[in-house]
DNA sequence: TCAATAATTCAATAAATATTGAAATATAGA
DNA sequence: TCTATATTTCAATATTTATTGAATTATTGA
């Protein structure tokens, strides 16, 4: 991962672009609600009723991305959602919010605390 | 906007794929620290400096997600970021954390917290 | 080692998205 | 009304991204 506490703008566009797909959203959710025990490949692709070599291009895009990871028990290779880049990217958005008035305040900007 | 406190799947992959794009996503970024007053196209467009008409297509592209809102004023038109739309897209995300065993702890769901 | 299971890789094709520059629309002020 | 300013729209082209199914790699247990 990276030392910085925010995502760069590649990571972010990397990221962002990995969640802006069907498929890959819906493993992000599942794997989300998994925690970090993580699900089998096959098992996701059968929760999502994908073809396995369309799930594997997913995983490997959302793995490459850095919002899930992988290890392998057996013959399968369990994913788990890496739980502080999908954190760091809305820090990342919400970066400076209103001016910096709220410094201390950035993931819970809200617009009327812009006034 | 819409009356769910979550939005929709179709919303988040809306939202998600206008972020994944470079301009766009410095668009957003500008935004944010620019707060409730906005600022108009052309100067985003000379703040980034891009063409009248990519930012113009590029803007359009983040209101029709629902991202920012615009507002004439004069021979301008002021575009601001719509901050509940992107609370809403990390609500979308984390939603039923680690099986919804922190069901009243979403927004800060952390990877510690999933054991 | 052999057969079965689990997952990935590859190449061809299909589909979606971005960029460019010229033309069009809308507003403001002289 | 005329001209300048601000922004959007459009069509052609270029680029990126996704899907499919067959072949490949890795692991396990008999």
């Amino acid at each position: 991962m990276q030392n910085h506490p925010h995502a760069t703008e590649t990571e972010a566009l990397l990221r962002f672009s990995a969640l802006s797909q069907e498929t890959r959203l819906r493993i992000v959710r599942l794997l989300v609600m998994a925690g970090h025990d993580g699900m089998p490949a096959g098992a996701i692709a059968s929760e999502l009723g994908s073809s396995d070599s369309r799930l594997s291009f997913h995983l490997s895009h959302l793995e490459h991305a850095g919002l899930v990871q992988s290890r392998r028990d057996g013959r399968s290779i369990i994913y788990s959602v890496v739980f502080p880049a999908l954190a760091a990217l809305s820090e990342f958005l919400i970066h400076d919010c209103c001016r910096g008035f709220k410094e201390n305040n950035h993931a819970g900007c809200q617009p009327e605390s812009c006034d």
